[in-house]
DNA sequence: GTCTATACACGGATAGAC
DNA sequence: GTCTATCCGTGTATAGAC
């Protein structure tokens, strides 16, 4: 992503605005404050973006286009559903602690409070995507026949859960040692053929 | 809860930010909004209230108070403690469908944003409450020994799923419906005696 | 206890120099 | 393309009448 931004004053204000609308939330980061820790003055912001809520944009578009590409690489180089399952759960966590800020942007932030239209995050392109999986994988016989709904719910639920706590501070472990233990749960409830 | 509240003017405004808050945020209702929409001067208001943040503690208080009461006396009708959990989703259910506002407020709203010291919201009386039921569930042999973070989250994590879709508009169903199937897929993640 | 009027700070955004 | 200075609206909160 950040090799995507050709633009030295547009990737200052990225990487500081995802720290802080994660951290502190949208309104209560004004364009002043933005300004004095980028270094930049509010002139070279309103360049680069035409208002305060295009910058938000621009970070929702980046954080899930690049969460998105990484769900698709993982998924694609599982050699079945169920270890599929698996390589989500590492990425996502791998995520987390790679790019905090990122993950909370995309999965803490209330994004509909500050940009007009924007679908819920489920239904964001990486969710939108798993969910294809999902439903492929349950007619393929792989997962057991459940209506999507629950599906997705008992496979996303608890991983986003985790996340979560993360982002809360609750947890301070890598979460890469709640990968394995976090994968049996799952396969238990939607997996088929149970051993 | 609603019962608790003696003062009319404080009920107002409770019935009204509770909701509004969970639709747009509260940085984005201002008291000019809410003294119009309720019909109180901001005199009222802040007769009642001493500032904006103190209505919002005030949201956070009554709410997780009642959901708190809703999980206690759900947790102790039930004779044993996989029965409980049905009890667990029923109520959260039922509570979602009965006043979603409130639930928004509880579960979708970003308390930390404007409500300095918070608890994150994993960390409030109710979901403690459930933490340690689980905990002691765990210890008597009844859910299969592991780390509770991975136990609370197989176990609430879908259940908070569920209730997002619905918030985000997504279920349009009434969540009732899902309890069975939920509960059967949780069920076979932790419960130890496997059918 | 509730009203109206208003103070005052801070928000986003723009203009025009360089 | 970036700077500084400034406009104007809206935010929370208060004062003082009733």
């Amino acid at each position: 992503m950040k090799e995507k931004i050709k633009n030295l004053t547009k990737e200052k204000i990225f990487n500081y605005c995802i720290k802080d609308f994660a951290k502190n939330g949208y309104s209560n980061v004004g364009i002043r404050k933005i300004s004095k820790e980028t270094g930049l003055s509010t002139g070279a912001i309103y360049y680069n973006f035409s208002s305060k809520e295009k910058i938000a944009w621009f970070l929702y578009d980046s954080a899930t286009e690049l969460v998105l590409n990484k769900i698709k690489t993982a998924i694609k180089k599982s050699t079945n559903g169920i270890e599929a399952i698996k390589s989500i759960i590492s990425v996502l966590f791998q995520l987390t602690e790679e790019n905090l800020h990122l993950m909370e942007y995309v999965l803490y932030v209330k994004h509909k409070d500050f940009l007009p239209g924007v679908p819920p995050i489920c239904s964001s392109k990486p969710f939108e995507y798993i969910k294809r999986f999902i439903k492929t994988k349950i007619k393929e016989g792989v997962f057991e026949d459940m209506d999507m709904v629950i599906a997705s719910s008992l496979i996303m639920g608890p991983i986003i859960r985790v996340i979560q706590l993360k982002m809360d501070g609750i947890l301070k472990e890598d979460l890469n040692k709640y990968t394995e233990p976090l994968f049996n749960g799952i396969v238990k409830s939607v997996y088929r053929n149970q051993i």
